[in-house]
DNA sequence: GCGACAG
DNA sequence: ATCTTGTCGC
């Protein structure tokens, strides 16, 4: 399985998402992973409007993909299948640490996941996948497939893009209504949760 | 060889 | 991501 394989299957996932409007949701969850050597932690939360845990769930094991740039899905995507498939509840939005659809193929593993599981998706990310200019001149600069926001105070931009069922717009708005945190607190906590687990 | 490169 | 010291800001 060479990467041009892998490639290929990427433009088929990137083929199957799909935009839509925003909602405004009542479940809203995120995920993360951590790394201490070979060992693997992923964390995730489902939070009410409110901003009440809900449920929490993680899942520890070994990696078996290494860090490509472009192909990071490979690596954390399948981890992040077998940790959603412990909630109950379904989020109707849920952040995801990497880019959506700001990616070469349009295909980063936020639209893997969000494909994946029917989930409304946003990829949140702090570094741009290809080199530009990201000084916070402009608040918002649009992108293909995503944008970069910078808030008050920022030094650098958060880039954020639609994994599935929201387009580049929606995606941008669930993260202004629902996020008045840099990094949405789901995402947060998913953090700390997964490194916690590996100590 | 050096810097870049989602996490 | 992780390894790490100090440092700036809310």
């Amino acid at each position: 399985m060479n990467l041009s394989r892998l490639a290929e299957i990427q433009i088929k996932y990137a083929s199957l998402y799909r935009p839509g409007q925003y909602r405004r949701p009542k479940l809203i969850a995120g995920v993360d992973c951590s790394y201490r050597g070979e060992l693997i932690a992923c964390a995730g939360v489902v939070l009410s409007k409110e901003g009440k845990v809900l449920q929490a769930a993680q899942i520890k094991g070994r990696v078996f993909f290494p860090y490509i740039s472009g192909f990071f899905a490979f690596r954390e995507g399948p981890w992040l299948l077998a940790l959603l498939r412990r909630f109950s509840l379904r989020p109707e939005l849920l952040f995801v640490d990497g880019n959506g659809l700001l990616h070469p193929r349009k295909a980063g593993l936020a639209v893997f996941v969000g494909v994946r599981t029917g989930l409304p998706t946003v990829g949140i990310s702090k570094k741009p996948m290809e080199d530009f200019p990201w000084k916070c001149g402009k608040r918002l600069l649009p992108l293909d497939g995503g944008f970069a926001l910078c808030r008050k105070g920022w030094k650098r931009p958060v880039f954020i893009s639609p994994g599935n069922l929201l387009s580049p717009e929606a995606a941008l708005r669930a993260y202004e209504e629902n996020s008045p945190a840099k990094i949405p607190s789901p995402i947060k906590m998913a953090h700390s949760l997964a490194r916690r687990l590996l100590y």
